[in-house]
DNA sequence: CGCACTCTTGACTGATTTCAATTGGGGTGG
DNA sequence: CCACCCCAATTGAAATCAGTCAAGAGTGCG
């Protein structure tokens, strides 16, 4: 039996025990927006490949003339400092669309954190199809949107919370919205957590043990949680603190 | 003479002894990006009026059914955390649009630092022209493009720089690309700045001195400032800093 | 002429980073 | 199959950066 037979295929962490924990899609985006990738699959020729973890997906600044669909899996965008350190723009689940804006130019690299498939268009086909059908100008223009409202949730809290408030404000990203007390997966290291939060990796990982002594969550794993009190997460999120009173008890 | 008089009237802060050094469009995008807009106002019918300081543009969450674009001056547009803190996302110049992505769905408000002339389309004309004309088309998608790209280089600024390494890649952004040390004017006060780079008015203040003594730039008063070794800047902002050893000289 | 507001500056506090040591799990090779 | 190694994660202690609090200066406006 290989690791990779044993591995939780969903989230690409090794280990049997876990495989039931793993939600189906954990780290989705709703439905309705898959429907731009979708769509654009239906009406762009692309080609579909598989990549593990790790697997470089695109580099910054390359003219590689393509856009990226990621149909399974997760991946990282990031952009690196001149003294090296790395920001995690964004993670792009099933559904997203990397390299949109200008056209087939990167503004990012990306790379896979788990195994994942991925669909690779020509920018000048989108570009030409942009021209014919108005649908494609409708999933494109919908994606950006999506994005740039996504962007301007990661601006926000990245200039005005705390770190605290940063990873509680993550971990509602990474639960399905409704569900009270479902288990999700952290697909990804604390590592990159850290370096999309704009914390350092110790900062997170005691942010996730502080909400399991709140009772917020429980930490199942270290890539494994279920939320307890979704109210409470949201509250400390938002910064309203009542939660921080209990903190002085903890 | 009234106050409006005398007024600086492109970075609409009073004083005419300074009207000299106010840079023509000093904080306006490079020429190409006014394209746009420029499009856009040649395609669909837009009422174009006049604001002054402070005045409100656009409220967050509002489905106005508009979409704006800025002529003139400069918008700043924010949104408010539930505990009443303000970040702003972004300075609207002349050439940008406010309101794309959800067309006509505000993701935030705006108000106008200085005296600004607007001009507001609705967004099912603009909807209507897309259809019909793809040159609207062009000019929408990049205009998203350079929102994306703009908002990217925010992100990352956010996410990755010490407070001062902010305050001088704003500064960069302030100041024409090309000149060496033109002089430069800051439309906005130390809050507003602040509120954009998620730091404290106490800091901006703080890091512009200390450029000042560094001899980076030279501030003439609160609101111009000439560039003395932009490259400095640069360097700075990079977080190269050879400039920090000179900082205990100081 | 004085009020109000923005900006500057200093001293202190505290959150977060940095540095360092330890733990734990998984995969590899013996 | 077991021992060892490596990397990720945890945890503690010290150091630092930026925030908070507070006082004072400058400037425009009424």
């Amino acid at each position: 039996m290989t690791a990779a037979d044993k591995a939780c295929l969903k989230c690409a962490h090794p280990g049997d025990a876990l495989e039931l924990l793993c939600a189906p899609d954990a780290y989705a985006a709703p439905p309705a927006s898959m429907a731009p990738l979708a769509r654009l699959r239906s009406l762009v020729p692309g080609v579909a490949r598989s990549i593990i973890p790790g697997q470089h997906v695109s580099l910054e600044g390359e003219a590689s003339g393509q856009v990226i669909g990621v149909l399974s899996g997760l991946v990282r965008c990031f952009r690196l400092t001149t003294d090296g350190r790395r920001h995690i723009c964004r993670f792009a689940a099933s559904g997203s669309l990397i390299g949109l804006g200008l056209l087939g130019v990167q503004r990012h690299s990306a790379e896979a954190v788990t195994a994942s498939e991925i669909i690779t268009f020509r920018a000048a086909a989108i570009d030409v199809a942009l021209d014919r059908d108005p649908r494609v100008r409708v999933a494109i223009l919908q994606s950006l949107a999506e994005e740039l409202t996504e962007r301007e949730h990661i601006q926000l809290r990245l200039g005005r919370f705390s770190a605290d408030q940063r990873v509680a404000d993550f971990l509602l990203e990474l639960s399905p919205p409704q569900s009270g007390s479902l288990d999700c997966d952290i697909p990804m290291s604390r590592a990159d957590i850290a370096d999309h939060l704009g914390v350092t990796f110790e900062t997170v990982s005691r942010a996730l043990h502080r909400f399991d002594k709140l009772r917020l969550i429980r930490l199942l794993d270290a890539h494994h949680f279920r939320v307890l009190r979704r109210n409470g997460l949201t509250d400390f999120a938002a910064g309203d603190q009542p939660v921080h009173l209990q903190l002085a008890q903890a």
